[in-house]
DNA sequence: TTCTCGTCGAATGTCGACATTCGACAATCG
DNA sequence: CGATTGTCGAATGTCGACATTCGACGAGAA
Protein backbone atom coordinates (compact mmCIF):
# COMPACT_ATOMS: atom_id res chain seq x y z
CA UNK A 1 0.00 0.00 0.00
CA UNK A 2 0.97 3.80 -0.47
CA UNK A 3 0.71 4.67 3.19
CA UNK A 4 3.94 2.16 4.04
CA UNK A 5 5.40 3.95 1.52
CA UNK A 6 4.84 7.25 2.87
CA UNK A 7 5.85 6.21 6.14
CA UNK A 8 9.02 5.41 5.43
CA UNK A 9 9.58 8.31 3.56
CA UNK A 10 8.34 10.36 7.17
CA UNK A 11 10.82 8.54 9.53
CA UNK A 12 13.32 9.28 7.34
CA UNK A 13 14.38 6.24 6.10
CA UNK A 14 14.41 6.84 2.52
CA UNK A 15 16.35 10.11 1.51
CA UNK A 16 15.92 11.57 -1.72
CA UNK A 17 17.88 10.05 -4.31
CA UNK A 18 17.52 7.07 -3.15
CA UNK A 19 16.32 4.22 -5.09
CA UNK A 20 13.49 2.09 -4.41
CA UNK A 21 13.45 -1.53 -5.20
CA UNK A 22 10.36 -3.47 -6.33
CA UNK A 23 11.32 -6.29 -5.78
CA UNK A 24 12.30 -4.99 -2.35
CA UNK A 25 9.44 -3.95 -1.32
CA UNK A 26 6.82 -6.59 -2.43
CA UNK A 27 7.82 -9.66 0.14
CA UNK A 28 8.08 -6.74 2.90
CA UNK A 29 4.68 -6.15 2.40
CA UNK A 30 3.68 -10.01 0.97
CA UNK A 31 2.17 -8.75 -2.24
CA UNK A 32 3.37 -9.49 -5.20
CA UNK A 33 5.06 -6.30 -7.65
CA UNK A 34 1.79 -5.69 -9.72
CA UNK A 35 0.27 -3.75 -6.57
CA UNK A 36 3.81 -2.46 -5.62
CA UNK A 37 3.76 -1.02 -8.80
CA UNK A 38 0.48 0.50 -8.94
CA UNK A 39 1.68 2.22 -5.72
CA UNK A 40 4.73 3.53 -7.34
CA UNK A 41 3.02 4.99 -9.88
CA UNK A 42 0.65 6.85 -7.74
CA UNK A 43 3.14 8.50 -5.76
CA UNK A 44 5.12 9.52 -8.70
CA UNK A 45 2.30 11.34 -10.14
CA UNK A 46 1.93 12.95 -6.50
CA UNK A 47 6.23 14.34 -7.32
CA UNK A 48 6.92 12.43 -4.53
CA UNK A 49 8.69 9.84 -6.51
CA UNK A 50 10.88 10.05 -9.97
CA UNK A 51 10.58 7.53 -12.38
CA UNK A 52 13.26 6.61 -15.27
CA UNK A 53 12.15 4.39 -17.25
CA UNK A 54 13.73 1.33 -17.83
CA UNK A 55 15.71 1.77 -14.55
CA UNK A 56 13.75 2.45 -11.52
CA UNK A 57 11.92 4.81 -9.26
CA UNK A 58 13.84 7.62 -6.90
CA UNK A 59 12.80 9.69 -3.89
CA UNK A 60 12.33 12.93 -5.39
CA UNK A 61 15.26 15.88 -4.82
CA UNK A 62 13.98 18.90 -5.08
CA UNK A 63 16.70 21.78 -6.22
CA UNK A 64 16.64 24.56 -4.27
CA UNK A 65 15.20 26.43 -7.18
CA UNK A 66 12.36 23.43 -7.20
CA UNK A 67 11.80 23.74 -3.73
CA UNK A 68 11.20 27.77 -3.94
CA UNK A 69 8.70 27.22 -6.76
CA UNK A 70 6.47 24.55 -5.28
CA UNK A 71 6.26 26.66 -1.94
CA UNK A 72 5.43 29.80 -4.48
CA UNK A 73 2.83 27.76 -6.62
CA UNK A 74 1.57 26.59 -3.29
CA UNK A 75 0.88 30.37 -2.38
CA UNK A 76 -0.63 30.94 -5.63
CA UNK A 77 -3.22 28.67 -5.51
CA UNK A 78 -4.29 28.95 -1.36
CA UNK A 79 -4.24 32.75 -1.62
CA UNK A 80 -7.13 32.55 -4.79
CA UNK A 81 -8.72 29.84 -2.94
CA UNK A 82 -9.28 31.78 -0.15
CA UNK A 83 -9.74 35.29 -1.24
CA UNK A 84 -12.32 33.36 -3.51
CA UNK A 85 -14.41 32.21 -0.49
CA UNK A 86 -13.17 35.56 1.99
CA UNK A 87 -17.15 36.07 2.22
CA UNK A 88 -17.63 32.94 3.95
CA UNK A 89 -15.64 33.36 6.66
CA UNK A 90 -17.51 34.34 9.36
CA UNK A 91 -15.83 35.68 13.00
CA UNK A 92 -16.27 32.58 14.57
CA UNK A 93 -14.72 31.00 12.06
CA UNK A 94 -11.53 33.32 12.08
CA UNK A 95 -11.36 32.84 15.99
CA UNK A 96 -11.40 29.24 15.34
CA UNK A 97 -8.32 30.10 13.30
CA UNK A 98 -6.79 32.31 15.90
CA UNK A 99 -6.94 28.84 18.52
CA UNK A 100 -5.26 26.97 16.24
CA UNK A 101 -2.32 29.44 16.44
CA UNK A 102 -2.18 29.34 20.04
CA UNK A 103 -2.31 26.11 20.33
CA UNK A 104 0.72 26.04 17.67
CA UNK A 105 2.63 28.41 19.42
CA UNK A 106 2.12 26.04 22.75
CA UNK A 107 3.29 22.89 20.84
CA UNK A 108 6.54 24.86 19.30
CA UNK A 109 7.50 25.46 22.82
CA UNK A 110 7.32 22.03 24.00
CA UNK A 111 8.55 20.61 20.85
CA UNK A 112 5.74 18.77 20.24
CA UNK A 113 6.63 18.60 16.77
CA UNK A 114 4.36 15.94 15.55
CA UNK A 115 1.17 18.32 17.05
CA UNK A 116 2.94 21.35 15.86
CA UNK A 117 2.72 19.67 12.27
CA UNK A 118 -0.93 18.36 12.58
CA UNK A 119 -2.44 21.44 13.94
CA UNK A 120 -0.50 23.40 11.54
CA UNK A 121 -2.33 21.43 8.35
CA UNK A 122 -5.18 21.41 10.19
CA UNK A 123 -4.84 25.33 10.03
CA UNK A 124 -4.33 25.51 5.83
CA UNK A 125 -6.93 22.75 5.68
CA UNK A 126 -9.27 25.08 7.32
CA UNK A 127 -8.74 27.93 5.21
CA UNK A 128 -9.30 26.05 2.53
CA UNK A 129 -12.51 23.90 3.67
CA UNK A 130 -14.10 26.83 2.04
CA UNK A 131 -13.23 26.44 -1.24
CA UNK A 132 -15.51 24.09 -3.58
CA UNK A 133 -13.02 24.41 -6.86
CA UNK A 134 -11.77 20.78 -7.32
CA UNK A 135 -9.43 21.54 -9.27
CA UNK A 136 -7.71 23.73 -7.32
CA UNK A 137 -8.40 21.80 -4.11
CA UNK A 138 -6.87 18.47 -6.05
CA UNK A 139 -3.32 20.78 -7.36
CA UNK A 140 -2.88 21.56 -3.61
CA UNK A 141 -3.72 18.87 -2.14
CA UNK A 142 -0.81 17.22 -4.26
CA UNK A 143 1.50 20.18 -3.70
CA UNK A 144 0.96 19.66 0.20
CA UNK A 145 1.43 15.89 0.57
CA UNK A 146 4.97 16.74 -1.53
CA UNK A 147 6.27 19.40 0.47
CA UNK A 148 4.75 18.29 3.70
CA UNK A 149 6.56 14.54 3.08
CA UNK A 150 9.54 15.89 1.91
CA UNK A 151 10.00 18.36 4.72
CA UNK A 152 8.58 17.07 7.31
CA UNK A 153 11.57 16.45 9.37
CA UNK A 154 12.65 20.13 9.34
CA UNK A 155 9.10 22.41 9.62
CA UNK A 156 9.33 22.49 13.05
CA UNK A 157 12.90 23.85 13.05
CA UNK A 158 12.37 26.51 10.77
CA UNK A 159 10.57 29.22 13.01
CA UNK A 160 10.61 29.92 16.97
CA UNK A 161 7.22 29.52 18.34
CA UNK A 162 6.82 32.98 18.46
CA UNK A 163 7.48 33.37 15.10
CA UNK A 164 4.89 30.50 13.97
CA UNK A 165 2.44 32.20 16.32
CA UNK A 166 2.93 35.81 14.73
CA UNK A 167 2.61 34.65 10.88
CA UNK A 168 -0.47 32.46 11.44
CA UNK A 169 -1.94 35.36 13.14
CA UNK A 170 -0.95 38.04 11.09
CA UNK A 171 -3.14 35.77 7.95
CA UNK A 172 -5.93 35.95 9.65
CA UNK A 173 -5.77 39.97 10.65
CA UNK A 174 -5.35 40.24 6.89
CA UNK A 175 -8.47 37.73 6.59
CA UNK A 176 -10.54 40.23 8.61
CA UNK A 177 -10.01 42.69 6.73
CA UNK A 178 -12.20 41.36 4.01
CA UNK A 179 -9.91 42.01 0.82
CA UNK A 180 -9.31 39.82 -1.80
CA UNK A 181 -6.23 41.34 -3.14
CA UNK A 182 -4.90 41.54 -0.01
CA UNK A 183 -5.15 38.16 1.05
CA UNK A 184 -3.68 36.62 -2.23
CA UNK A 185 -0.71 38.86 -1.62
CA UNK A 186 -0.62 37.97 2.12
CA UNK A 187 -0.26 34.09 1.18
CA UNK A 188 1.79 34.25 -1.30
CA UNK A 189 4.16 36.02 0.53
CA UNK A 190 3.89 33.62 3.65
CA UNK A 191 4.79 30.93 1.33
CA UNK A 192 7.63 32.77 -0.59
CA UNK A 193 9.22 33.61 2.90
CA UNK A 194 9.23 29.46 3.88
CA UNK A 195 9.87 28.36 0.56
CA UNK A 196 13.26 30.68 1.26
CA UNK A 197 13.57 29.26 3.90
CA UNK A 198 13.42 26.04 3.18
CA UNK A 199 15.45 26.08 0.45
CA UNK A 200 18.13 27.20 2.44
CA UNK A 201 17.82 25.24 5.57
CA UNK A 202 18.03 22.61 2.66
CA UNK A 203 20.58 23.20 0.79
CA UNK A 204 22.57 23.30 3.76
CA UNK A 205 21.94 20.43 5.12
CA UNK A 206 22.75 18.66 1.90
CA UNK A 207 26.20 20.14 1.98
CA UNK A 208 27.06 18.17 5.06
CA UNK A 209 26.67 14.67 3.50
CA UNK B 1 0.40 3.74 -25.13
CA UNK B 2 -1.31 6.34 -23.70
CA UNK B 3 -1.29 7.89 -27.30
CA UNK B 4 -3.89 5.81 -28.63
CA UNK B 5 -6.61 6.41 -26.38
CA UNK B 6 -5.81 10.12 -26.83
CA UNK B 7 -6.90 9.89 -30.31
CA UNK B 8 -9.79 7.60 -29.20
CA UNK B 9 -11.13 10.40 -27.00
CA UNK B 10 -10.18 13.32 -29.77
CA UNK B 11 -12.18 11.27 -32.48
CA UNK B 12 -15.32 11.45 -30.20
CA UNK B 13 -15.21 7.41 -30.39
CA UNK B 14 -15.24 7.76 -26.54
CA UNK B 15 -18.08 9.89 -24.95
CA UNK B 16 -18.02 11.16 -21.28
CA UNK B 17 -19.22 8.30 -18.80
CA UNK B 18 -17.83 5.78 -21.00
CA UNK B 19 -16.41 3.11 -19.59
CA UNK B 20 -12.65 1.73 -21.25
CA UNK B 21 -12.60 -2.00 -21.08
CA UNK B 22 -8.89 -2.44 -20.52
CA UNK B 23 -8.99 -6.50 -21.84
CA UNK B 24 -10.65 -4.85 -25.24
CA UNK B 25 -7.96 -2.39 -25.47
CA UNK B 26 -5.30 -5.01 -24.58
CA UNK B 27 -5.74 -7.46 -27.93
CA UNK B 28 -6.49 -3.91 -29.83
CA UNK B 29 -2.81 -2.58 -29.13
CA UNK B 30 -1.53 -6.28 -29.21
CA UNK B 31 -0.29 -5.88 -25.49
CA UNK B 32 -1.10 -7.21 -22.38
CA UNK B 33 -2.82 -5.78 -19.26
CA UNK B 34 -0.37 -4.77 -17.97
CA UNK B 35 1.25 -2.06 -19.86
CA UNK B 36 -2.48 -1.24 -20.64
CA UNK B 37 -3.13 -0.52 -16.72
CA UNK B 38 -0.41 1.50 -16.40
CA UNK B 39 -1.30 3.95 -19.25
CA UNK B 40 -4.80 4.28 -17.95
CA UNK B 41 -3.06 4.93 -14.11
CA UNK B 42 -1.46 7.84 -15.94
CA UNK B 43 -4.76 8.75 -17.53
CA UNK B 44 -6.52 8.93 -14.27
CA UNK B 45 -3.82 10.99 -12.95
CA UNK B 46 -4.08 13.37 -15.56
CA UNK B 47 -7.65 13.73 -15.10
CA UNK B 48 -8.52 12.91 -18.09
CA UNK B 49 -10.08 9.35 -16.81
CA UNK B 50 -11.85 8.07 -13.38
CA UNK B 51 -11.61 5.47 -12.05
CA UNK B 52 -13.86 3.41 -9.45
CA UNK B 53 -11.89 0.65 -7.59
CA UNK B 54 -13.19 -2.52 -8.24
CA UNK B 55 -15.46 -1.11 -11.28
CA UNK B 56 -13.28 0.35 -14.04
CA UNK B 57 -12.18 3.36 -15.67
CA UNK B 58 -14.19 6.09 -17.19
CA UNK B 59 -13.82 8.82 -19.36
CA UNK B 60 -14.35 12.13 -17.07
CA UNK B 61 -17.38 13.55 -17.10
CA UNK B 62 -17.35 17.03 -15.78
CA UNK B 63 -20.14 19.36 -14.44
CA UNK B 64 -20.44 23.05 -15.74
CA UNK B 65 -19.25 23.89 -12.30
CA UNK B 66 -15.82 21.56 -12.41
CA UNK B 67 -15.53 23.21 -16.39
CA UNK B 68 -15.98 26.86 -14.97
CA UNK B 69 -13.22 25.83 -11.91
CA UNK B 70 -10.67 23.94 -14.09
CA UNK B 71 -10.44 27.18 -16.67
CA UNK B 72 -10.01 29.74 -13.96
CA UNK B 73 -7.21 27.80 -12.44
CA UNK B 74 -6.13 27.75 -15.36
CA UNK B 75 -6.33 31.27 -15.95
CA UNK B 76 -4.80 32.11 -12.36
CA UNK B 77 -1.84 29.39 -13.48
CA UNK B 78 -1.39 31.32 -16.87
CA UNK B 79 -1.68 34.56 -15.37
CA UNK B 80 0.61 34.46 -12.57
CA UNK B 81 3.36 32.28 -15.14
CA UNK B 82 3.43 35.15 -17.41
CA UNK B 83 3.03 38.19 -14.67
CA UNK B 84 6.27 36.42 -13.62
CA UNK B 85 8.29 36.00 -16.37
CA UNK B 86 6.65 39.65 -18.10
CA UNK B 87 9.86 41.32 -17.86
CA UNK B 88 11.53 38.55 -20.56
CA UNK B 89 8.93 39.18 -23.10
CA UNK B 90 10.25 41.25 -25.53
CA UNK B 91 9.01 43.50 -28.30
CA UNK B 92 9.71 41.14 -31.70
CA UNK B 93 8.08 38.30 -28.94
CA UNK B 94 4.90 40.33 -28.94
CA UNK B 95 5.22 40.54 -32.55
CA UNK B 96 5.53 37.20 -32.77
CA UNK B 97 2.29 36.72 -31.09
CA UNK B 98 0.66 38.68 -32.71
CA UNK B 99 1.29 37.12 -36.04
CA UNK B 100 0.08 34.44 -34.53
CA UNK B 101 -3.29 35.94 -33.40
CA UNK B 102 -3.85 36.84 -37.35
CA UNK B 103 -2.65 33.03 -38.46
CA UNK B 104 -5.93 32.24 -36.22
CA UNK B 105 -8.19 34.52 -37.75
CA UNK B 106 -7.32 33.56 -40.98
CA UNK B 107 -8.08 29.53 -40.35
CA UNK B 108 -10.66 30.44 -38.06
CA UNK B 109 -12.30 32.01 -41.37
CA UNK B 110 -11.60 29.20 -43.21
CA UNK B 111 -12.88 26.67 -40.88
CA UNK B 112 -9.76 25.20 -40.40
CA UNK B 113 -10.47 23.95 -36.91
CA UNK B 114 -7.30 21.29 -36.18
CA UNK B 115 -4.94 24.02 -37.49
CA UNK B 116 -6.84 26.95 -35.53
CA UNK B 117 -6.43 24.46 -32.51
CA UNK B 118 -2.80 24.33 -32.81
CA UNK B 119 -2.19 27.61 -33.16
CA UNK B 120 -3.99 28.44 -30.34
CA UNK B 121 -2.22 25.94 -28.41
CA UNK B 122 1.03 27.57 -29.43
CA UNK B 123 0.03 30.88 -28.48
CA UNK B 124 -0.14 30.16 -25.13
CA UNK B 125 2.59 27.37 -25.13
CA UNK B 126 4.76 30.74 -26.11
CA UNK B 127 3.14 32.27 -22.97
CA UNK B 128 4.51 30.21 -20.88
CA UNK B 129 7.64 29.48 -22.45
CA UNK B 130 9.14 32.07 -20.42
CA UNK B 131 8.36 30.71 -17.19
CA UNK B 132 10.59 28.43 -15.62
CA UNK B 133 8.80 27.42 -12.78
CA UNK B 134 8.67 23.46 -12.96
CA UNK B 135 5.96 22.99 -11.09
CA UNK B 136 3.48 25.73 -12.19
CA UNK B 137 4.47 24.11 -15.82
CA UNK B 138 3.44 20.91 -14.54
CA UNK B 139 0.08 21.74 -13.32
CA UNK B 140 -0.78 24.16 -16.60
CA UNK B 141 0.54 20.91 -18.66
CA UNK B 142 -1.77 18.71 -17.24
CA UNK B 143 -4.77 21.02 -16.94
CA UNK B 144 -4.14 22.03 -20.41
CA UNK B 145 -4.32 18.52 -21.68
CA UNK B 146 -7.82 18.25 -19.64
CA UNK B 147 -9.81 20.65 -21.09
CA UNK B 148 -7.90 20.11 -24.84
CA UNK B 149 -9.08 16.64 -24.66
CA UNK B 150 -11.86 17.25 -23.32
CA UNK B 151 -13.37 20.48 -25.90
CA UNK B 152 -11.07 19.76 -28.47
CA UNK B 153 -14.53 19.37 -30.40
CA UNK B 154 -16.30 22.26 -29.20
CA UNK B 155 -13.29 25.06 -29.59
CA UNK B 156 -13.77 26.16 -33.19
CA UNK B 157 -17.33 27.00 -32.51
CA UNK B 158 -17.20 29.05 -29.25
CA UNK B 159 -16.08 32.36 -31.04
CA UNK B 160 -16.32 34.37 -34.28
CA UNK B 161 -13.33 34.14 -36.09
CA UNK B 162 -12.85 38.14 -35.39
CA UNK B 163 -13.76 37.14 -31.38
CA UNK B 164 -10.84 34.86 -31.40
CA UNK B 165 -8.36 37.72 -32.84
CA UNK B 166 -9.67 40.39 -30.60
CA UNK B 167 -9.35 38.22 -27.81
CA UNK B 168 -5.56 37.26 -28.20
CA UNK B 169 -5.14 40.86 -29.20
CA UNK B 170 -5.73 42.37 -26.38
CA UNK B 171 -3.99 39.73 -24.33
CA UNK B 172 -1.01 41.00 -26.68
CA UNK B 173 -1.76 44.57 -25.41
CA UNK B 174 -1.73 44.05 -22.13
CA UNK B 175 1.36 42.56 -22.53
CA UNK B 176 2.88 45.68 -23.74
CA UNK B 177 2.16 47.46 -20.53
CA UNK B 178 4.27 45.47 -18.38
CA UNK B 179 1.46 45.92 -15.66
CA UNK B 180 1.75 42.20 -13.47
CA UNK B 181 -1.54 42.55 -11.76
CA UNK B 182 -3.22 43.84 -14.75
CA UNK B 183 -1.66 40.54 -16.85
CA UNK B 184 -2.81 38.46 -14.31
CA UNK B 185 -6.11 40.13 -14.13
CA UNK B 186 -6.72 39.93 -17.99
CA UNK B 187 -5.31 36.15 -18.35
CA UNK B 188 -7.61 35.21 -15.18
CA UNK B 189 -10.71 37.13 -17.73
CA UNK B 190 -10.04 35.46 -20.90
CA UNK B 191 -10.49 32.04 -19.07
CA UNK B 192 -13.11 32.79 -16.87
CA UNK B 193 -14.86 33.70 -20.19
CA UNK B 194 -13.96 30.90 -22.08
CA UNK B 195 -14.60 28.41 -18.96
CA UNK B 196 -18.67 30.03 -18.81
CA UNK B 197 -18.95 29.60 -22.35
CA UNK B 198 -18.02 26.14 -22.72
CA UNK B 199 -19.77 25.29 -19.47
CA UNK B 200 -22.85 26.54 -21.23
CA UNK B 201 -22.18 25.13 -24.48
CA UNK B 202 -21.56 21.65 -22.74
CA UNK B 203 -24.75 21.76 -20.81
CA UNK B 204 -26.51 22.94 -24.12
CA UNK B 205 -25.15 19.84 -25.88
CA UNK B 206 -25.56 17.55 -22.95
CA UNK B 207 -29.86 18.39 -22.86
CA UNK B 208 -30.02 17.11 -26.21
CA UNK B 209 -29.40 13.54 -25.24
C1' DT C 1 47.99 3.20 -16.02
C1' DT C 2 43.85 4.30 -18.47
C1' DC C 3 40.51 3.75 -21.79
C1' DT C 4 37.55 0.52 -24.29
C1' DC C 5 34.88 -3.40 -25.06
C1' DG C 6 32.50 -7.50 -23.76
C1' DT C 7 30.31 -10.15 -20.42
C1' DC C 8 27.32 -10.84 -16.56
C1' DG C 9 24.01 -9.95 -12.95
C1' DA C 10 20.04 -7.72 -11.44
C1' DA C 11 16.04 -4.91 -11.81
C1' DT C 12 12.35 -3.36 -14.72
C1' DG C 13 8.85 -4.38 -18.34
C1' DT C 14 5.68 -7.72 -19.99
C1' DC C 15 2.94 -11.66 -20.15
C1' DG C 16 -0.88 -15.18 -19.42
C1' DA C 17 -3.57 -17.29 -15.81
C1' DC C 18 -5.99 -17.31 -11.46
C1' DA C 19 -8.78 -15.12 -7.61
C1' DT C 20 -11.95 -11.81 -6.18
C1' DT C 21 -15.48 -8.62 -6.47
C1' DC C 22 -19.16 -6.04 -8.64
C1' DG C 23 -23.51 -5.66 -11.33
C1' DA C 24 -27.33 -7.68 -13.71
C1' DC C 25 -30.79 -10.97 -14.19
C1' DA C 26 -34.03 -14.04 -12.45
C1' DA C 27 -36.46 -16.70 -9.17
C1' DT C 28 -38.79 -16.47 -4.86
C1' DC C 29 -41.32 -14.42 -1.11
C1' DG C 30 -44.37 -11.02 1.02
C1' DC D 1 -47.34 -6.90 -8.47
C1' DG D 2 -43.20 -5.14 -6.19
C1' DA D 3 -39.24 -5.93 -3.44
C1' DT D 4 -35.63 -8.90 -1.86
C1' DT D 5 -32.30 -12.28 -2.32
C1' DG D 6 -29.48 -15.71 -4.65
C1' DT D 7 -27.00 -16.91 -8.60
C1' DC D 8 -24.13 -16.21 -12.58
C1' DG D 9 -21.13 -13.84 -15.80
C1' DA D 10 -17.66 -10.63 -16.60
C1' DA D 11 -14.25 -7.29 -15.49
C1' DT D 12 -10.83 -5.85 -12.23
C1' DG D 13 -7.08 -7.07 -8.90
C1' DT D 14 -3.32 -10.10 -8.08
C1' DC D 15 0.10 -13.38 -8.86
C1' DG D 16 4.48 -15.86 -10.34
C1' DA D 17 7.42 -16.47 -14.30
C1' DC D 18 9.71 -14.94 -18.47
C1' DA D 19 11.99 -11.38 -21.55
C1' DT D 20 14.49 -7.30 -22.01
C1' DT D 21 17.37 -3.69 -20.87
C1' DC D 22 20.51 -1.06 -18.04
C1' DG D 23 24.71 -0.56 -15.22
C1' DA D 24 28.76 -2.50 -13.15
C1' DC D 25 32.67 -5.23 -13.18
C1' DG D 26 36.70 -7.10 -15.26
C1' DA D 27 39.77 -8.35 -19.00
C1' DG D 28 42.56 -6.73 -22.64
C1' DA D 29 44.91 -3.33 -25.66
C1' DA D 30 47.07 1.23 -26.41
Amino acid sequence: MVAHVYERLQKGELNPGDKILESLLAPELGLSRAPIREALRQLVGDGLLSDKPQVGNFVASLSPREIIDAYATRGLLEGFAVAEALESFAENDLEDLEDLCLQMERYARRDKQKELIETGSEFHRFLFNKSDNIQLIEFTQRLSNKLHLLFYKHWSSLYTAEEIRDRQQELVAVLRQKNQALVEQALRQHYNETGQKVARFYAESEEGE
